[in-house]
DNA sequence: GCCCAGGTATAAA
DNA sequence: TTTATACATGGG
């Protein structure tokens, strides 16, 4: 990865690829929005910034060079190498690669682990453009208002809010939940921070503690939130791919980067199932009068 | 109106 | 240990 300052902002050249659709709207985040140009602006750590893909450049605007090392290099996760991830992913596994080539350039963000948490409780039985709503609702009633924008609330400032005040959220049971995870986050019985580096079955367990955290909250907590690669999904859904699409793959198998060929592996079933559901109505509409 | 959405808590087999 | 339901809300 190289950057260079220019006057549209840092200016980055990756080996590999970022795809800005695939990235922002696959499910992984709630707070990017995409511009008319194709751009994507969002907020992280109370920092605003707008990201261009114009040619294989990256351009990120709206960053010092400050914020750039401190935040959105990590953030996007620049310095690995999505090329070397993927050909370790389709060795160890060669059925994948048709997943693998479904969705190219996208990469996980590390993002907020705190947030990570909060808006994949959120994200249950839910679908991505309410989990949006919510979200947005969650920053503008109680996030810090900054020139761009609202930056996502701490979990000392959740903790304060009784289910009641959560209410116009509109996030229905959710609320309890959300309430449940700031209170142990903000009171000290759960450290998100302690599980970049704990062992990922002892992550799980202390996450799952909290109400309405179940293993697939847990899960996207720690692969979005706290950038375990390594966090498998132990969900039905990937169960049932496994077992029908890519037969004979376990998730033992995905080694050291389970969680981002679970990512692939989530895309490539959804694109499949639409086209079985495609196949379906027009066989039925062959079958009409 | 009905169905469903990146699930989980709870009760029951 | 596995399997069925309710859960709040709103978009399609």
């Amino acid at each position: 990865m190289e950057y260079k300052i220019t006057d549209r902002g840092i200016e980055i050249k990756l080996s590999d690829r970022f795809d800005l659709k695939n990235t922002f709207d696959c499910g992984q985040c709630f707070r990017w929005t995409e511009n008319p140009d194709g751009s994507y602006s969002g907020i992280v750590r109370g920092k605003y910034a707008r990201v261009v893909s114009d040619g294989g450049v990256i351009i990120i605007e709206g960053s010092s060079e400050d914020d750039f090392l401190n935040i959105w290099k990590g953030y996007f996760d620049l310095e690995n190498d999505y090329n070397e991830i993927r050909r370790e992913i389709s060795e160890l596994c060669p059925k994948l690669v048709c997943a693998l080539d479904s969705m190219d350039g996208i990469r996980i963000l590390s993002q907020e682990p705190w947030e990570a948490l909060c808006s994949f409780i959120i994200s249950q039985n839910n679908n991505i453009p309410r989990i949006k709503g919510i979200v947005t609702r969650l920053c503008e009633n109680f996030g810090e208002r900054g020139e761009y924008g609202y930056s996502f609330p701490t979990a000392d400032r959740i903790a304060q809010c009784t289910e009641e005040e959560l209410s116009p959220l509109r996030s229905g049971f959710r609320a309890a939940y959300i309430a449940d995870a700031a209170r142990r986050v903000s009171c000290g019985e759960v450290v998100l921070e302690n599980m970049y580096t704990l062992p990922i079955d002892e992550c799980r367990a202390q996450l799952m503690k909290i109400k309405g955290v179940g293993p697939k909250v847990a899960e996207c907590t720690l692969l979005y939130g706290l950038h375990r690669l390594d966090a498998f999904p132990i969900d039905v859904w990937m169960k049932r791919a496994l077992s029908t699409l890519f037969s004979g793959i376990s998730v033992s198998d995905l080694g050291r980067y389970a969680g981002v060929a679970q990512q692939y592996i989530f895309h490539y079933s959804r694109l499949e199932s639409e086209k079985l559901k495609t196949e379906n109505e027009s066989s039925v509409l062959q079958h009409m009068p």
